[in-house]
RNA sequence: GGGCAGAUAGCUCAGUUGGUAGAGCAAAGGACUGAAAAUCCUUGUGUCGGCGGUUCAAUCCCGUCUCUGCCCA
């Protein structure tokens, strides 16, 4: 029985969906994306998703499954992305994960703890006593709920104070104790890739890739999701790329400001991705110094197995 | 060729009536367990253009050179 399952990470940019591509079409087999923007449907310039031409050579998961008002999780995205792996395996075939967003990539490698869902409810009660009263007194209801969560975290990090507020409104456990307790059991085999680059290439590319973004119509992309009725605030709007542009919209700044806005944020995006990854003790980082060097690291990730 | 104004952090600049300097932006490092392209935290040593001089002490004053901009020839 097959157990593998081959990882690959990296900043945006860095040619994770190429790489990937080259694998699995090698291998034979399919890609599951570790994506939370890819995920949605209509955001296609803007998340740099695989080209139609890319998509038919491997079939690809996990892209365009959502609608931009639609809400998805970690944990979600965790329980789809196994059940595609055992689905892969049971046909013989090693599943290769390719992806940008560490908590997902994080989420299949060790897993989620699970049974606290999300309650919306209590999170719009929160995020209405956060508006009138801010982010001290949330925080002051976590100190009070669950002191130890709340030691480790900032007043102003008022997404994760909510989390561990709701965790413990839905269950009466602290968040910490049911992290403390998960353990998953899961016969899998990962073999974990990073892709690394220079950094100052990287954000050449960037920058090349967002005027590219530009001229292919990121703008219109916006403007027809915008007049499909989904409203600017939706969470897969709040994406670098799109929540530049809707100030620009509104006359707010100018286009070449959204633009150069655009590129900082993904230089700090990828500067977080690659804090994210470097935590991970087992990850091999490729080093990549043009678009050429992706045939070798796929010899190399392919010779490995 | 002459005159004037500049030259200080990666960029734009401030400042020190002489005691070796600080903002904004950019950037770097970090956190992260069901919103994660989200949400947060921390971080400013730089031959104050070069070389001389005055001074206990010069980024600041003086001289000179280089470069940049403007003006006059």
């Amino acid at each position: 029985m097959e157990r593998r399952v081959i990882v690959i990470a990296g900043p945006t940019c860095s040619g994770k969906t190429t790489l990937a591509i080259e694998v699995a079409k090698e291998l034979n087999t399919e890609i599951i994306s570790a994506d939370s923007r890819q995920i949605y449907k209509y955001l296609t310039i803007g998340t740099a998703k695989p080209t139609k031409d890319e998509l038919k050579k491997v079939p690809h998961h996990l892209i365009d499954i959502l609608n931009p008002d639609e809400d998805y999780s970690a944990s979600k995205f965790e329980n789809d992305s196994l059940g595609i792996i055992e689905k892969l395996h049971h046909n013989g075939k090693i599943p290769v994960v390719a992806g940008g967003t560490g908590l997902y990539i994080h989420a299949v490698l060790q897993g989620i703890f699970e049974g606290v869902d999300t309650d919306p409810e209590y999170r719009s009660y929160l995020n209405k006593l956060r508006d009138q009263y801010g982010d001290e007194y949330i925080y002051e209801m976590l100190v009070k709920t669950d002191p130890q969560s709340a030691e480790k975290m900032l007043p102003q990090n008022w997404k994760r104070v909510m989390r561990a507020l709701e965790v413990y409104h839905l269950t009466k456990v602290p968040i910490w104790k049911h992290q403390e307790e998960y353990v998953r059991e899961l016969d899998l085999e990962f073999y974990f890739y990073g892709l690394e680059w220079e950094r100052d290439v990287l954000y050449k590319n960037i920058e090349t890739r967002v005027d590219l973004m530009v001229e292919q119509g990121l703008l219109n992309e916006l403007k027809s999701v915008l007049s499909k009725g989904y409203q600017p605030n939706v969470n897969a709007l709040n994406t670098v790329g799109y929540k530049e542009l809707i100030p620009y919209l509104n006359n707010e700044y100018s286009l070449q400001r959204a633009i150069e806005l655009i590129k900082r944020n993904t230089r700090r995006f990828a500067k977080r991705q690659f804090t994210w990854f470097r935590r991970y003790a087992d990850i091999q980082w490729m080093k990549v110094g043009c678009s050429d060097d992706i045939t070798r690291i796929k010899d190399e990730i392919i010779s490995k197995l």
